[in-house]
DNA sequence: CGTCTGCTTAGACAAACGTCGAGACAGGTT
DNA sequence: AACCTGTCTCGACGTTTGTCTAAGCAGACG
């Protein structure tokens, strides 16, 4: 995909967080960019901003896969799609415990996609 | 596209910006979701989170289009593409001046995206 | 006026995405 | 054991995305 990753794309920002000066600040390199672009791409569908705020929002900090899908006019397993899809992005946590499964957020890297995003108060013009 | 949309998809957010709750504090509705996650989306590729910073982070808060396509190994018309993709998302804004066109970033929505994925430093868990 | 350079548009194509239905697996209940 | 319910995996189908080449438009310059 692509021509231009010259840098190796891996900087395993799901583990740790050294990263993120805001973007407005310093010119992201390719690896950050490639790092966390996939998260950006995971929360770019309204049904999974939507899944994303109702586990970070949820009591108790998790919400039951019950709880979501019947919030949807989807299948259940296009939910589930979706769910993957923010697990594999390393926006969300899975945990089985007994017959249903609860997701829970991860603030470690929605900290990180908010400090790139964040800008001065009034800085420019 | 998709069958969740029971609610007017409509919000005009690129225009003022009276929204943006956390995610993790209040559940975003699906009106919000909609208006917000082509934003995400348009962050969600590695050469437009570049594009993005390149452009926010540039001397005088623009940068031309001639200083961005050579950063890549992507042809002058792909770049444009992401070009496009980025002002059609509301999150920068071009103009031409003789010669050249110069990109500027749009703070406000930059802000609501940052706001949106706010968390508190050490909330839950 | 002709031509050159910078940027965008148009068309094409492979890859990825969002959705679904059918089926598989896990756990609880009878 | 047999069954039921909740969730995920698998394949399929139509749409969207990222990239390219070729062609078009806008200014600058000879």
């Amino acid at each position: 995909m692509s021509k231009q990753a010259a840098s190796s794309p891996r900087l395993d920002l799901t583990a740790d967080a050294p990263c993120c000066p805001p973007l407005a600040q310093r010119r992201v390199p390719a690896g950050t960019a490639a790092a966390l672009a996939p998260a950006f791409k995971a929360l770019g569908d309204p049904v999974r901003l939507q899944l994303m705020s109702m586990i970070a929002s949820a009591e108790g900090g998790e919400a039951c896969v019950c709880d979501l899908t019947p919030a949807f006019d989807l299948t259940g397993p296009t939910i589930s799609h979706h769910l993957k899809t923010l697990r594999e992005a390393g926006l969300v946590d899975a945990e089985r415990r007994g017959t249903w499964v609860y997701y829970r957020a991860r603030p470690a890297l929605l900290r990180q996609l908010a400090a790139l995003l964040t800008v001065e108060p009034t800085a420019a013009s």
